[in-house]
DNA sequence: CGCCCGGTTGATTAGACTCAACGTATGTGG
DNA sequence: CCACATACGTTGAGTCTAATCAACCGGGCG
């Protein structure tokens, strides 16, 4: 079995951890038509950036605050015994992840690019306006049966159908509903998509060059497809057409 | 790819469900000293059977009770879309399932065996004394995380690997930690053992007969194992010697 | 320039699936 | 009581998929 080791810098402890800059500016605008109470949830807070490479948190550490990802890519892992390295899934653009129960984290935290993330503590919950703890506390209860329903549907897939589920999932994630033309950054690397689908690095790319051989994605590089045929991809992924 | 279809009994509607027995009898009492905060939470209510082959709820529902299992096997699945089923775990005694979120039920409970199960309102919850509250809660926020952590470790093993850790966690989640000479019950089926690991009967019979020809495991009958080897087993599974 | 890293491709092997057959326990009707 | 049917578990033979091992490509960088 190839097991892909990885040496992850964590980020070290307050009052500030390296690899975490405080940005003096102004908060930048969410490009959110209007802003959603999730979202305002968290414009109290500055934001900050992570270093690519850098662990937000590492999983057993304590901790419960709840993250926002402004920008950016996060892989959420978990470490085997032997040391293979799991994705449990990746969180990008307005992603809200905390991953901690009982006051501990779960799941390791990555950044795979460098992040501009805003935080509220749990505490402050209660302090926020009802509408906005209240979409808060819906995105953290929905987080782990997200990550577990994909999860359980990668295990039931074969090699091709969950590299297609896999970037119907995230081009949805990215973009809304996927069309024909739409595009896909995939920013992560050809490991970290093995990692997460359970493959090895050749098997992700077969299955990516079977997908462009048939004319079905198109790609400009390897981290930029397009979707050429919205409901063949539907379809090779195992899902109906009109899967939202 | 191998799909088995299975035509699944739905327990009809209020007020008396067809597949439910309410028991007069006084409650049974739960082998337990002494009585967890947990358990007790359950005592109110008189316990319920369900028949074999009958669902409790099917993943959609509304509803958002907890429920525990004193006896019989519940398997927790969900159906794609082209039929097959998953299973993303099964519940054994004294488990405690809700798998609701947002007043709708995630996953399908059906029972394996005829079950003995007491339930509780999630609007009873705060009318419960605060340790049993607390012991309802904590359960119930664990339930996905468990579930998500089971299913991303077999999605990263292979057969072998796979129905090692099967066993080693159903046998301590039946007996606590398992020694050399345990018992386990492995009371569903192989098809559900398939369903549950993303595998065909066959790769399970197999796993099972290598682990009994190596003499890691023994079996009296396809549903009576004992683990002759435990430190094996664990090894097997890709765990250390020293997993609890 | 030469090295390293990430991505890709090819050849071979190992592992899981498919298909088929058979065994065993259980139940049913004559 | 037996004949038969059914469901589940097991085993074997052959096929196919994905892993392994190896090589190569291209870009970034010291």
């Amino acid at each position: 079995m190839q097991i892909h080791l990885r040496q992850i810098k964590r980020t070290a402890g307050p009052p500030h951890p390296a690899g975490l800059d405080h940005h003096m500016d102004p908060p930048p605008r969410l490009h959110q038509e209007p802003a959603s109470p999730l979202l305002s949830a968290f414009s109290a807070h500055r934001s900050e950036t992570l270093a690519a490479g850098r662990a937000l948190f590492v999983e057993g550490d304590p901790g419960s605050d709840i993250h926002l990802l402004e920008s950016g890519l996060i892989a959420l892992s978990h470490i085997q015994p032997n040391g293979k390295r799991m994705i449990a899934s990746f969180v990008v653009g307005n992603g809200v992840f905390s991953l901690s129960h009982d006051g501990m984290r779960l799941l390791t935290a990555e950044a795979l690019q460098e992040c501009r993330l805003r935080r509220v503590h749990r505490v402050e919950l209660s302090h926020l306006p009802a509408d906005q703890a209240e979409a808060v506390k819906a995105a953290l209860d929905r987080e782990p049966w997200d990550i577990q329903a994909e999860t359980l549907m990668h295990l039931h897939k074969d090699a091709d159908e969950g590299i297609s589920y896999f970037l119907v999932r995230l081009a949805g994630r990215l973009n809304g509903p996927i069309s024909r033309g739409s595009r896909v950054r995939l920013d992560m690397s050809r490991v970290d998509i093995a990692d997460h689908l359970g493959l090895t690095v050749e098997t992700v790319c077969r299955g990516l060059k079977r997908l462009r051989s048939d004319r079905v994605i198109d790609a400009t590089g390897p981290h930029n497809v397009i979707i050429l045929e919205p409901d063949q991809l539907k379809r090779r992924a195992g899902l109906g057409p009109d899967f939202d």
